[in-house]
DNA sequence: TTGTAAGCGTTATCAC
DNA sequence: GTGATAACGCTTACAA
């Protein structure tokens, strides 16, 4: 069923039809109501390629993520596509996913630009000197990355406080009288993982502790990573009291490490991890439970999507840079600082 | 730069160029060559509404993924999705995604088929009586099931021999002596499951062991949950002396209870798991490396995706059951059964 | 308030 | 081998 099947079928013309489906204004409501009815009757959906081909808009948000950049494709990217996607439901509008390679990956945008599939592009996993905004800024493609571009970049974002939420977090740990805090963090080149760093070594400053670089881990975020790492980091000597870890998938192979040593948490050692809120790891059933940092990632689609959906529809650009709060979730996972080994 | 003004640069037809650019045989040598030199030049990409419309395809894979229907959105289902994105990339289709809450799942098909967003769908993680081949048929849409519908159903699918991997696993513990042997099953309201059940069982039966009913366990497959349900097994008595574990995840919260347990492994007790590789969590690197069952889920995608696309291209309707195989990899955690306690 | 008609940018069907 | 021209199904000036 079609527009010219359906205003045959009611005796209108193509165009009164269109105009009620889309909530013009100037359409008598018993009209209206007359085609709304037709419409649901014969299950009348208008087709989304004639649509977009005569409104110029493809309705459609897109995502690129580039295999083998380091980023591995983990479940935090999961959760947030579920994010935007739940908010593209909500508002009719399509999800475009692709996955090229490292090499296809600047093809891929203009790709996708050139053909019209989406109105605008979602950027994850900000890098240090990330390309993806300078392309889509000369594709004139709009767009919102996902965490912050560096330094204060004019790009629209949606971010956490990473740095805030680490400041925080190992402040706490200060005050629970721990002066080697083994940060282990995710990999260098991000964005996050710099900012994050940023907050832990502004609060050691603040109390003047130093800060051992051997103590400084930058790595994927992995369930072995954590493992390996935090054997690594308990082998120093005199060995870390506490840890902060970028992930909760880090902390689970920490607490692997933990048990491995016959350390036991928060005696021995604090720990408190980067929680983003996964549906399969939840930091409260741990033992300990794991005091934490925690945003839910998924809300953090919902924004990207809403914000982007924004710059798509402005008449007149914009830049918006938001900032979504982090709590920091007590649990059993901190204590008081141990006498050091 | 559209077809027509690349069309005039080129003094030649819309047709002509299209047909250039399209492969078409009775084009000229030298006049493709001008074309899709001249093409290369302008950038020219044909708008993809504009074709979609033309030919009434859309070039797009549909996803739809169900939230709250207790399948929990894992790293399986990410890692899937990659598979499926990688192969569209490379055979320029796009995918369209949509999340929406079990309310409005049927819809959603309806929707994507109405509107022509796709061509073709993926079913994921059937269940039992599963609605979704139904509503699917009856709107004469193509779609291939990313495991089995029951019973030997006429859906198209891609499935692993869960019920053969299950018993081979099953039967290699049997072979060392065990005779309590715990399953940790992903929920029972999935295909999968049901299956990994009847291996289980059709080994046991197979050595004349019988099965204790309170060893057996389905359920969601998270940390948490292996962790709990594997405390909850051991406390059995006699205890259980191997675990068949669903997933990798489950897997990692039973090597937590069993730790907790003071229990080692395999002296104590012998773990074998399902690997559906992911890229953050290795068997190989876990203490002991597990013995897995495993089947690259990522690979699952390309083929499911491939499948696909080939019934949306068939001119007469077919059904096909491919079945992928499934590695034993043996590594450290399964070892002779001990004395009962 | 409704109808007419001109796009939107392709592909496909004819002629030549 | 190439060129007109008619779909494809919708939105949107412009007319009435």
């Amino acid at each position: 069923m079609n527009l010219r099947e359906l205003s045959d079928h009611l005796g209108l013309s193509q165009a009164t039809v269109s105009r009620a489906l889309n909530g013009y204004r100037e359409i008598r409501a018993e009209t209206r109501a007359r085609v709304v009815e037709a419409a649901e009757k014969y299950g009348y959906r208008p087709n989304s390629h004639a649509r977009n081909l005569a409104t110029g808009r493809a309705r459609t948000l897109a995502m690129v993520f580039t295999l083998g950049t380091g980023l591995p494709l983990d479940p935090h990217f999961l959760e947030f596509l579920v994010g935007v996607s739940e908010w593209a439901s909500v508002n009719d509008l399509s999800i475009n996913l692709s996955t090229p390679d490292a090499s296809r990956e600047e093809a891929t945008y203009r790709h996708i630009v050139r053909t019209g599939l989406a109105d605008g592009f979602i950027v994850n996993g900000p890098r240090v000197d990330d390309p993806r905004p300078g392309w889509l800024k000369s594709l004139r493609a709009p767009y919102v990355v996902h965490g912050s571009t560096e330094p204060a970049a004019p790009d629209s974002c949606v971010d956490i406080d990473n740095e805030g939420a680490f400041a925080r977090a190992t402040a706490h740990l200060l005050d629970l009288g721990h002066r080697r805090i083994a940060l282990l963090n995710g990999p260098g080149h991000y964005v996050f993982a710099a900012h994050r760093e940023l907050g832990f070594r502004r609060a050691c400053a603040a109390r003047g502790v130093p800060v051992d670089p051997s103590l400084l881990f930058a790595t994927e975020m992995t369930e072995e990573q954590g493992f390996l790492l935090g054997r690594r980091a308990l082998a120093a000597s005199p060995r870390p009291t506490a840890f902060l870890c970028a992930s909760l998938i880090l902390a689970l192979g920490l607490l692997r490490a933990l048990a491995d040593a016959g350390l036991s948490t928060p005696r021995d050692c604090s720990i408190i991890a980067h929680d983003d809120v996964f549906p399969f790891v939840n930091p409260a059933s741990l033992r300990p439970a794991l005091t934490t940092t925690r945003s839910p990632i998924r809300e953090h689609g919902r924004h990207v999507a809403e914000l982007l959906n924004r710059k798509i529809e402005a008449s007149t650009p914009f830049e918006a840079h938001e900032m979504i709060a982090v709590d920091l979730v007590l649990r059993e996972s901190t204590g008081p600082a141990p006498r050091l080994v």
